[in-house]
DNA sequence: GCGGTTTGTTTACTCATACAAATAGGTTAG
DNA sequence: CTAACCTATTTGTATGAGTAAACAAACCGC
């Protein structure tokens, strides 16, 4: 019963990546790269330089890098220097990538293509989730409904039932790079809803939307499925909508 | 005229990347994970031991952990080792990732997961491109569709060419997160053509179906553009299938 | 003069070593 | 039996020295 962590463990990134050094100026640097305080192509100082500047060793900071990097943000070359790679170059869908952008207050523009995407990916994945659902599936989908009731979407618990309801569809999609893609999102999209919160109150009810997805992935109607999605994803829009112009 | 480089530019792994020692012990390490030789769970053994191993310095190896970290193939902790992180964790979508796993002969089920998601991704692409393209973008499209004619897919430029036709076709959607999506994908898609071609002669003729692509978005043709992707994407899973059972 | 080559300089890259911090797992006190 | 406390092991951080790559400027044969 220790198994079943693959579950509950939503897709955030791992708390205890930015507790190490490393970790943290990667978190750093690269929010604010996201931030656009560093635009694409700027070189960053030198190795020695910046790294003292932040108080840190070279191994850490040269660490830091290779994390950046590996996201696509920046590339460094012997004699140019570190410089932060063209925008088209960035993993956006990345899950930390998307957490800083979050957390340096994304352009609406960001914000609208994110809900473009979602209104593509997720209702596509939610009649694929109609069509191959197991009792397993169904079940967790239930388990974290009722859980949602009970707590509502202002808690934490109530948001972590959320999100585990979002993941059981995916899951049940079968489809593994689609539900890295949606996960990603999905986290990216607490993001909103805290950063919703943090301005307004509680928007609408969601509850009778997800009972109604959820009963037509259990009846097994593909077209039910991605119509219901479609609305759910179309209100949490202009939830956030709202939210972005006071 | 030479801030055009955002565009030729395309999304396949920095070559640069895995001629440095460290780029290199992480690209073998991910394909030896995408590739199952270390399972999810599976402890690494000790950086001291393993570097040496691998007749790397500690440094060398740690910043390709580090790599392998950020992209969320493996979990480093103190006393507990580094280990294989669970699937769920792995950014599938990370284009690294998909150029190692089909280094590492990807298993059919993944090829149809990612045929599934671009049959959900792509035509919708191409429905926002055919509503929001530029002249810029038409002329782009056509110039990559002029290029692929004269060369044909069997040629490296000819691949380039219908790798720029659709990009092009993305960026004429005008959204950074689904572009970095599509493009990732198309990139490992590059990857199945090569995998095709190298069992068999080349398949049907994908020229008229492009031509007609282009067409629909030219006439700003949604449901058209929607329409003709779908059935080019049908094509090419097709053939990869029949490459894949010889 | 002119095109290719060498040299030089700057920068990231690699290596080796030392020490610090965290923590799983055993040990002991209560 | 529980809870506090060691401690050995492993990753994390720091530093210094030396290597290799990339670009530019000086150089040299023609």
């Amino acid at each position: 019963m220790r198994q079943d962590r693959g579950h509950e463990d939503v897709r955030l990134p791992l708390a205890s990546s930015w507790r190490r050094i490393h970790g943290s100026v990667a978190r750093d640097l690269g929010i604010a790269i996201l931030g656009g305080r560093y635009a694409p192509g700027d070189v960053l100082p030198g190795e020695i330089e910046f790294s003292e500047q932040l108080k840190v060793s070279r191994t850490a900071y040269r660490e830091a890098i290779r994390i950046l990097s590996a996201k696509g943000l920046v590339e460094s070359r012997p004699r140019t220097g570190t410089r932060v790679s063209q925008r088209s170059r960035w993993n956006l869908l990345d899950p930390d990538i998307l957490a800083w952008a979050f957390q340096a207050e994304p352009s609406e523009a960001f914000i609208r293509d994110l809900f473009e995407l979602r209104m593509i990916v997720e209702p596509a994945a939610a009649a694929l989730a109609a069509e191959r659902r197991s009792g397993l599936d169904i079940a967790r989908m239930g388990h974290a409904l009722e859980e949602m009731g009970r707590h509502g979407l202002a808690t934490e618990a109530g948001r972590a039932a959320d999100q585990a309801f979002h993941n059981a569809i995916l899951e049940a999609a079968r489809n593994g790079p689609l539900m890295a893609l949606s996960s990603s999102i999905a986290a990216a999209v607490t993001w909103t809803t805290i950063f919703k919160h943090r301005r307004k109150g509680l928007p609408r009810d969601a509850m009778p939307d997800h009972r109604l997805l959820y009963e037509a992935i259990v009846a097994g109607e593909p077209e039910a499925a991605r119509q219901t999605m479609t609305e759910l994803i179309r209100f949490a829009l202009a939830d956030t909508e709202m939210a972005m112009r006071p």
